[in-house]
DNA sequence: GTACCTGCAAATCTTTTGCACGACA
DNA sequence: TGTCGTGCAAAAGATTTGCAGGTAC
C-alpha cells in the first residue's frame, strides 16, 4: 500500500478524500477501503475510466464493488459517467468533468475534451424553444478527428 | 415529407421496400423475409425502436436475426441507431432520422426530437477550433423536460 | 456491538457468433 | 443449384444482485 498516512480513514492526508468522506458520512454512508481506493484511482487519472479499468488498477477490489461504489458516488454527485462511443461507461470525478464535453473519433477512438461552454448558445435555444434543459454531459459526441478526416479524404481522392 | 407506403403497384406494393430491396441487391445482398419484415416494422413506427421491440413485433423472427438485419441495414445506410439514455440501442430508418437529434428526459424518459440544424453553429466552431468533424447523431442529449423541471423546482421549494 | 461494506458467485440484460438447414436469386 | 439468410443455442461483455462474513464507527 502506498498511502502516506496509515491508520483509520479519518486522517487520510488528502483534502479531497477527507472532503469526500465527510460528504458521504453526511449522507449516511461509510468510507470503506474500496470506496477510498476507487476515489484515489479516479483522482490520479486525467481521463475517464471504465469500471474495469478501476478494478484492474485495484487488484484487491472486486469489480462488483467498483460498480457499487461508482453508482453510489454518482448518486451523491462526486462522480459522473460518460459514454464514449459504444464501449462500457466511463467514470470520472465530477470536479474534473465539470464543464467538459467529449468528442470521440469514430475511427481511431481518440477522445478530445472541449469546454461545454461551446454549447451555451445551443443550450439557450433548446431551453427557450423546446423547454428542455440540457444536462450533464453524459454522452460523447461522435465524429472524426483531423487525422482520420485527412486520411479519409486522401483515400477517397486516391480512388478517383 | 413522409409518404405512407401505399403507392404504385410494384411487386411488393411498397415503393420504399422495393427501393430498399434494390439497394440491397446492388450491394450483393438478398431480401429475405426477416429483412423485409424488419424494414416494415421500422417504417410503420414513428419513434426509434430497440432490437427487442422489433423482435417482439415479429414473433416469427428471431432476435438474433433482428440484430443481424439491423446491423446490415445500418452498414448499407438504410438504418441508423441512437442511444437514448442508458438502455439498449434504438433503430430507425435513416430517412426518418435525417437531420434530427434526440433530447431525452433523464427523469421521465420522454424523447424530444429536434432538428439537428440547431447544432450547425456549434458544428462549425468545433470543426474550426478543434479540427473535429461532428458526425451522425448517434447519442441523445440528456436533460430534463419542462414537466420534470417544474416538478423538481416545486419539490425543492416545498422542502425548504 | 450493530449496521453497513465488501468479496464472491450467480443472475440479468444486450448483443454477437457458430452451426445446420431452408429459402432466395 | 449454389449461396446466402435465418433460427436456435451458446458465448461474450457489461452490470446487477443475494448472501455470508468482515469492518467502520
Amino acid at each position: 500500500m502506498s498511502e502516506p498516512s496509515a491508520g483509520k480513514g479519518t486522517e487520510s492526508g488528502r483534502p479531497d478524500l477527507d472532503e469526500a468522506a465527510a460528504r458521504m458520512r453526511s449522507e449516511g454512508h461509510r468510507m470503506g477501503q474500496a470506496r477510498r481506493q476507487v476515489l484515489d484511482v479516479l483522482a490520479a487519472h486525467e481521463g475517464a475510466l471504465s469500471a474495469d479499468d478501476v478494478a484492474t488498477a485495484l487488484p484487491g477490489v472486486h469489480v462488483s464493488s467498483v460498480y457499487r461504489t461508482l453508482n453510489l458516488l454518482e448518486e451523491i454527485g462526486l462522480v459522473t459517467h460518460v459514454h464514449l462511443a459504444h464501449g462500457p461507461a466511463r467514470y470520472e470525478l465530477s470536479e474534473t468533468a465539470q464543464g467538459t464535453r467529449h468528442l470521440v473519433c469514430e475511427v481511431c477512438g481518440r477522445d478530445v475534451v472541449v469546454p461545454s461552454s461551446l454549447f451555451d448558445e445551443v443550450r439557450r435555444r433548446v431551453e427557450h424553444d423546446y423547454r428542455f434543459v440540457m444536462d450533464a454531459d453524459h454522452f460523447a459526441i461522435l465524429g472524426r478527428c483531423t487525422a482520420c478526416t485527412e486520411r479519409r479524404r486522401a483515400a477517397s481522392q486516391a480512388s478517383e
